[in-house]
DNA sequence: TTGTAAAATTCGTAATTTCTAATTCGCAAT
DNA sequence: ATTGCGAATTAGAAATTACGAATTTTACAA
């Protein structure tokens, strides 16, 4: 068994190597795991003992097999839990995160699988994001990011890139979730904003920023 | 917040006080732990720092009222899990102990009020033991065991005092759950057996031990 | 090629939790 | 009142994870 310790390191490590596609660095790991680099450079050499990274000294970490296995893991046992807090016990989208980290840490692959199969086989979870199945696999929709969308295409939401608690309010407040149909209207050079039509609601303005961090596809 | 290992020391210590209605020994908690006696001191004293016990040297402990309602909250989440497990996701009754060990230590109340809700308020578990609501109110149903009950009343079994798996599995092959049937046709005072029948089919044989292990009701 | 700033590592230390071994305490029997 | 034994405690040490300070390595600009 590993620690929770462990298993977030891999958690980690596995996301920041989705996002950059290299090998990951100790500073990189310390800020997402808001720690110290001293202590991820000791935990690194304890996964590296263990097998579950491929370590050099001053040169990154990358995920062996083995790690990637049990990162796959954990990041399906957090979807699958956040899909059920979410659509079975009724919470809402922005506040599902923080109890799926503790979840994701349950022990038992038994009950993974009962609660998958309770759920009916999620493919993607409340914030879009693909379920891995039992063997590790994940789905893909092909989506793109609504920064990259062409005008007056009918558009559809189907994820988010950040998922922090302020951005999915304030997506709320926009009365922006997923499966909202949306279309855009309008693109303003001067800062890269869109004017789009929400649900057949017309002139909602989203900033560059927020458009960047919308997850699409054509409908 | 309190760590894992102090929410396990206070369940042990409430657990083994509601059995014996006295102080609590170290070595009784040491037991129940699976731990040694000097490291429970050690954690006593911590426990009674943060005044979750009274707690004097040689004299055993008692748990404060804080430290009382901390051990029932974290019954009743591990209860309510136990439940969800069994009747939502399928599991069986002698499977569930391990797992709700783990989900007992998940943090959050509103998780726990929202699931309480989803399960539309059980007031018992899989075991018969009894769910403390929300204010840590425990229901009661006035059970005794089997091994003081009369013979030829029609009983029902609401309860089980030993969790072993040992034990349930065992029950499973007589075929004895929770809501069973049961009527005591004979009492042999040689080793104090019973001879019953249960859910109508008859001469079945149950030891004392087995017995003095299950709780009923009359029918 | 060299100098330097950023990144990463080492080392010593701390907090938690546990253990073994040695010691102390409390109480029952004499 | 003393003795003796089991229960409980103390002391010292190990494992895990983290941190700050000092040092080393790398990468890149001049």
């Amino acid at each position: 068994m590993h620690s929770q310790t462990e298993e977030n390191y891999l958690k980690a490590i596995y996301k920041i190597a989705e996002k950059s596609g290299t090998k990951v660095s100790t500073n990189a790991i310390a800020e997402r795991l808001q720690t110290k680099p001293a202590s991820v450079t000791d935990m690194l050499k304890k996964l590296a003992d263990k097998q579950l990274v491929d370590y050099e000294k001053y040169q990154g970490v990358v995920l062996t097999e083995k790690g990637k296995y049990i990162a796959v893991q954990i990041i399906r046992k957090h979807r699958l839990w956040e899909y059920f807090l979410v659509n079975i016990l009724g919470f809402t989208w922005d506040s599902v995160h923080e109890i799926a980290e503790e979840l994701e840490h349950i022990n038992s692959t038994l009950l993974i699988d009962k609660l998958d199969a309770f759920l009916e086989y999620p493919q993607y979870d409340p914030h879009g994001d693909p379920i891995p199945n039992h063997k590790g696999e994940f789905s893909s929709r092909g989506a793109f990011t609504l920064a990259t969308a062409n005008l007056h295409q009918e558009l559809l939401v189907t994820g988010v890139i950040d998922h922090s608690t302020e951005f999915l309010q304030y997506l709320n407040t926009i009365g922006l979730g997923l499966g909202t149909n949306i279309v855009i209207n309008q693109f303003i050079n001067f800062d890269k904003s869109l004017s789009v039509v929400i649900n057949g609601k017309n002139g909602i303005f989203i900033s560059h920023q927020v458009a960047k961090n919308l997850l699409v596809i054509e409908k």
